[in-house]
DNA sequence: GTTGAGCGTT
């Protein structure tokens, strides 16, 4: 197909410019609204998705973030792509697909976990412990504001005025 | 309060 120089569009090394970004590698703990307000510097968005997983409710550790201008969608890809959020390293892309899949019939296809190498040889965890509630990005256009680490409280329901 | 990577439900 084509040329074998130049790769596919539409896959995952070549995402097609869009105005929705594929945000990939968060904590299940990174709620919308922490991401809106991320996102939400770099120009008016749509929407923030985090994709859920259909029967415990919880986060599948990506998002999707829509943006109006496809060109702030670009620059937040840039400026985004590497940051981290509660502790992870994050992945922003133009996203491939565009809306969501129709309902999986099946389980859950989660991959075989080949333990070949992960389970050993990345020892590095002892000790190590991430604080989990703080994000920063790799350049120095980011700055994290004063109010980053209370986000989690509103993602768990505390609500200042209403007691503890 | 999980650690690899992971492109999607109403």
């Amino acid at each position: 197909p084509m040329s074998n120089r130049r790769r596919h569009i539409g896959t995952r090394d070549n995402p097609e410019p869009s105005k929705c970004l594929g945000v990939f590698g968060l904590s299940v703990y990174t709620s919308e609204r922490q991401l809106h307000s991320i996102f939400d510097k770099f120009g008016p968005l749509e929407k923030v998705q985090v994709v859920l997983d259909s029967k415990t409710g919880k986060s599948r550790g990506f998002a999707f973030v829509y943006f109006e201008s496809i060109k702030d969608a670009a620059e937040a890809k840039d400026e985004c792509s590497g940051m981290e959020i509660d502790g992870r390293r994050i992945r922003v892309d133009f996203s491939i697909t565009k809306r969501p899949h129709t309902p999986t019939p099946g389980i859950y296809m989660g991959r075989p976990t080949t333990r070949g190498g992960f389970d050993r040889g990345y020892g590095g965890r002892g000790g190590g412990g991430y604080r989990g509630d703080r994000y920063r990005s790799p350049s120095p256009r980011y700055r994290q504001r004063s109010s980053g680490g209370r986000r989690d409280y509103y993602d768990r329901g505390y609500v200042p005025g209403l007691g503890v």
